[in-house]
RNA sequence: GGGCGGUUAGCUCAGUUGGUUAGAGCGUUCGGUUUACACCCGAAAGGUCAGUGGUUCGAAUCCACUACCGCCCA
């Protein structure tokens, strides 16, 4: 593989790191390698990939879910856990269907002219395509999923599971068949569940019309509606009992207009007395609440919708017409007939089908539903004894929540495409025959006249069961079953947390004996455009996430995405913000060109085992190991608390700031020098380093991590391991945690900033070489020592460190005044000494506030008393620290004032 | 109507058990000698942490209320 890599890299001319390059080669070595199976005998790690829908393409938001669960199983494998990431893809019944429907139709054929069986091997084409496509973009992703275990929900495996679960559930009395008003979406022609309806709220128009007594032709009762086109399927007008403007009225009958049928006037608790007029009309077969009301009253149901939409003989001359067209016809007849009293505007919640954005009509229907109480208890019970925990935390109200009001769920839907219904109905004796396996004749009478349910399941069925259908239940001797189950991590978008994570949670308790399917639940947000919009096809602003990668490369997208994503929130993804990804991976390439041409040169054999070595480190060695032993630990602490972007950060920040701009400038001094101890040494923890910050990155920005990785491993025997991707991450190392040393390097990088500050406030030429003198009391053995680094970094030719207050000529000189020491920066152009006062007054005077701040903190008995030590310990430090700074700033003044 | 969340620099966002003078990226300004990098380097400006009140030795962080924004469920 190297050689392959070095040869890509020698290739190239541009001096940029090019993505495109490498990402390939390097994915196909991977996956060849079988690096993405579970290895090893460590304890199991798994993650279950939610299974994108097989309509055409990833789109942002899967690229987010491959970055973050991608960056856990990497860190997990590198931390020798026995790692699975199972991939697998939904059959997206109800989107599928439709699409390749549409398709269809484009070509003048409508689904029935050509039947089930020819429809389905149509559809078995196009996910087909999809399946491949889409595995591929999983793969420019940098998905390490385990490819030979993929899963498809069609697959037999997953459908078995489907079959099981639905007998089981219909033994045990948990699924059942009946009539009851559900969410018709008119144009798809299927039921669809409560979660697939959206409520978009519309300024409508709010009808009062008059109901005309049967006994009394000149007196009416008037009730309000937004739906007057159901006026013909009234079976009732139901007031509150308490109300006295129509107590009297209870029990009396009026006329339905228009089909003029008798209706009577009923008592119910349900009714808002200040809705309306108080009165409303009933119509139970085509309203949810009056559906209820119609139960609780034993009203009939009338049904003037038919499947399509249109009216049927119920509406009398308005037969065959679309609901929404006949509205306003039936409008104007009420208009006609002297009904409409007035008309009002108002809000009210229009019920959107998600799949397809055509109303949504409420219709009595008989449809296979999940009771799902009994399975939600224990699904509470499960989250409440915290043996699921979600992250972030505010979900587990939102889950409880909705757990609490849940309602059953309907399960059949009126399409081809997906799992057919178990169900057969004996045309002989009506029998009901339940089974896994196609039966051949009716149970009961043994008639081979049986007919299956002509329904599939919904999407979710098979879906919910992903965690345990996918490692081979319900054989339960499965190998990956025993192994893999439970998962450790679910993660996912928020948005489907209703839809799948808590079904999950029910249904595998249910088949899994109680046993949960995950134990921690991570939730993501959206991936926004970059103006905050909802990213959406007819809005046109979506973005191709392989557009981007072709541009920017995968790891700068995965960069991007991890950075400014913290769990549950939402995320704007902009072009600036991609581009920031790809400038860190150019500028972890050029670092890269560097060590690797430090060690070259030097010619050394790189030895890791720096611990033997200590005494021969440098200040700036013990620093920059002490920092990367904080990182090290601080980055597996934040990735086992899910904060990504934390860790991710970081592990940047100390490679840009600490790695690339101080340590690797400090360390050219000592290249230069070449062929002492000094140089192997320097050489050594450059590499160290270096590797270990690869190491650190390589879970969120596999790609170029791992061409380094190649590239590194003909110069450095990495211990047997064959490539990064299952090298270790990188453990806290107590040898290498010198915090002294780290202390006394901070003290010298002030210096140095101080120094650099003078120059740019004062203009001094870039060019230009100072003489500079520090006074420091207690530190000048250490800025002795670090002479050499402190002036190429600030650009002295001469550094005069004293230890005493002998009396120095501040004429034309700049001070600044820091714990460790005074700086004292001549300057040949004129420095106007008045402001230099000034600017010394000034500090003096915000040395002293900070000091008489301090003092009062730790002369307050109560902050002594209550606060932790190390709180105390720290504002003492500090306030010493500006004792000297105020001593340090007095001393110049004083000098400055002499010369005046 | 019920529930959940947000409001921090010009923009996008961190800030996890309350503890230095509140941070980053991008943008802005000034300056760039330097063979890893101009997809770069150095320096800087910029915030009453939405408002009010409370708890506390100490509040961006906890509590209450208010305002505005968003999401979910009806």
């Amino acid at each position: 593989m190297n050689e392959k890599i070095t040869d890509i890299i020698n290739s190239s001319s541009s001096s940029a790191y090019n993505a495109q390059l490498f990402e390939k080669a390097i994915y196909n070595f991977w996956e060849n390698s079988d690096f993405f199976k579970p290895q090893g005998s460590g304890e199991p790690f798994t993650i279950v990939m939610p299974p994108p829908n097989l309509t055409g393409e990833l789109h942002l938001g899967h690229a987010l879910t491959v970055a973050i669960e991608d960056s856990l199983i990497r860190w997990n494998r590198m931390n020798g856990k026995k790692t699975l990431w199972l991939p697998g893809v939904d059959h997206a019944a109800i989107a599928v269907n439709a699409l390749v429907e549409k398709q269809l139709n484009a070509e003048g054929i409508n689904r029935k002219d050509i039947g089930r069986e020819k429809f389905l091997s149509k559809v078995w084409e196009f996910v087909n395509n999809s399946r491949v496509k889409i595995a591929e973009q999983h793969r420019r992703l940098g998905a390490s999923a385990d490819w030979s275990r993929e899963q498809f929900t069609m697959d037999q495996g997953p459908a078995d599971a489907v079959r099981k679960t639905f007998v089981d559930l219909y033994n045990d009395k948990l699924i059942y068949r009946g009539e009851r008003i559900v969410n018709w979406d008119t144009s798809s022609q299927t039921v669809v569940s409560d979660l697939e309806v959206e409520y978009l709220n519309e300024e409508g128009s709010f009808w009062f019309i008059r109901y005309y007594f049967s006994d009394n032709k000149n007196q009416y009762i008037t009730i309000a509606t937004t739906r007057p086109e159901t006026i013909p399927a009234d079976t009732a007008i139901a007031v509150h009992p308490e109300d006295d403007r129509f107590k009297e009225l209870i029990g009396k009958k009026v006329i339905v207009p228009i089909v003029n049928r008798e209706i009577v006037i009923i008592a119910d608790d349900m009714i808002d007395m200040n809705l309306g007029t108080g009165a409303l009309k009933v119509t139970p077969g085509h309203d949810q609440l009056d559906f209820e009301i119609g139960l609780r009253n034993n009203l009939e149901i009338l049904t003037m919708i038919n499947l399509d939409g249109t009216l049927n003989d119920v509406a009398n001359e308005f037969e065959g017409l679309d609901r929404l067209v006949a509205r306003d016809l039936i409008v104007k007849k009420l208009h006609e007939l002297d009904c409409i009293e007035k008309i009002e505007l108002r809000e009210h919640a229009l019920s959107i089908s998600q799949r397809t954005g055509s109303v949504i009509e409420p219709l009595i229907s008989k449809q296979w539903f999940v009771k799902v109480k009994p399975l939600a208890e224990k699904a509470i019970d499960i989250v409440e004894k915290k043996q699921i925990d979600f992250v972030p935390e505010q979900f587990t109200k939102t889950y409880l929540h909705w757990m609490h009001n849940i309602k059953d769920w309907t399960i059949s839907r009126q399409i081809w495409w997906g799992h057919r219904i178990p169900v057969w109905y004996c045309q002989n004796c009506s029998n009901e025959i339940v089974q896994i396996d196609d039966p051949k004749k009716c149970n009961s009478c043994n008639s081979i006249d049986i007919l299956q349910d002509e329904d599939t399941l919904d999407t979710w069925f098979s879906s919910a069961l992903w965690p345990h259908s996918t490692l081979g239940w319900p054989n339960k001797n499965s190998n990956d079953l025993s192994e893999f189950y439970p998962t450790q991590v679910m993660e996912t978008g928020y948005d489907i947390i209703f839809f799948w994570v808590a079904r999950m949670i029910m249904l595998s308790l249910y088949n899994m004996d109680g046993v949960p399917p995950f134990r921690h639940v991570y939730l993501h947000g959206l991936v926004r455009a970059s103006d905050g919009s909802k990213m959406s096809k007819s809005k046109k602003n979506v973005i191709d996430p392989i557009k981007l990668i072709d541009e920017y490369g995968t790891d700068a997208l995965r960069f991007s995405l991890l950075s400014s994503s913290s769990p549950g929130n939402d995320q704007r993804i902009t072009d600036e913000k991609i581009k920031s990804g790809r400038n860190f991976a150019n500028k972890i390439w050029n670092a890269k060109k560097f060590v690797l041409a430090s060690l070259k040169e030097s010619e050394i054999s790189f030895n890791d085992n720096l611990v033997a070595n200590h005494e021969n480190l440098n200040l700036e060695d013990k620093w920059i190991l002490t920092e990367l032993n904080n990182i090290v630990n601080d980055s597996n602490r934040l990735l086992a608390n899910f904060e990504l972007s934390e860790a991710l950060g970081i592990i940047r920040d100390f490679f840009w700031d600490d790695f690339a701009d101080w340590y690797i400038e400090i360390i050219k001094i000592r290249l230069r020098d070449e062929g002492s101890e000094s140089e192997s040494e320097s050489v050594n923890v450059l590499v160290h380093t270096f590797c270990s910050i690869i190491k650190l990155l390589h879970p969120f920005m596999p790609f170029i991590t791992e061409t380094i990785w190649q590239e590194f491993e003909s110069y450095i025997n990495f211990k047997n391991k064959k490539a990064l991707i299952v090298s270790s991450y990188p453990k806290e190392d107590r040898n290498f945690q010198f915090n002294d040393s780290k202390n006394e390097f901070d003290s010298i990088r002030d210096i140095i900033k101080a120094i650099r500050n003078i120059r740019a406030e004062n203009k001094v030429d870039a060019s230009k070489m100072l003489e500079i003198t520090i006074i420091s009391q207690s530190s000048s053995e250490l800025i002795f020592s670090m002479q050499i680094v402190i002036s190429i970094l600030s650009r002295c030719q001469s550094l005069n460190i004293i230890n005493d207050k002998g009396n120095i000529d501040l004429e034309d000189c700049v001070t600044s005044s820091l714990p460790i020491g005074l700086i004292i920066v001549p300057l040949t152009e004129l420095i106007d000494t008045e402001n230099e006062i000034l600017k010394i007054n000034k500090e003096i005077i915000n040395t002293e506030n900070a000091i008489k701040r301090l003092n009062d903190l730790l002369s307050n008995k109560q902050f002594l008393d209550k606060a932790p030590s190390n709180v105390v310990a720290v504002n003492q430090k500090k306030l010493d620290d500006l004792s000297e700074q105020h001593n340090n700033l007095h001393n110049a003044l004083e000098r400055m004032s002499n010369k005046r």
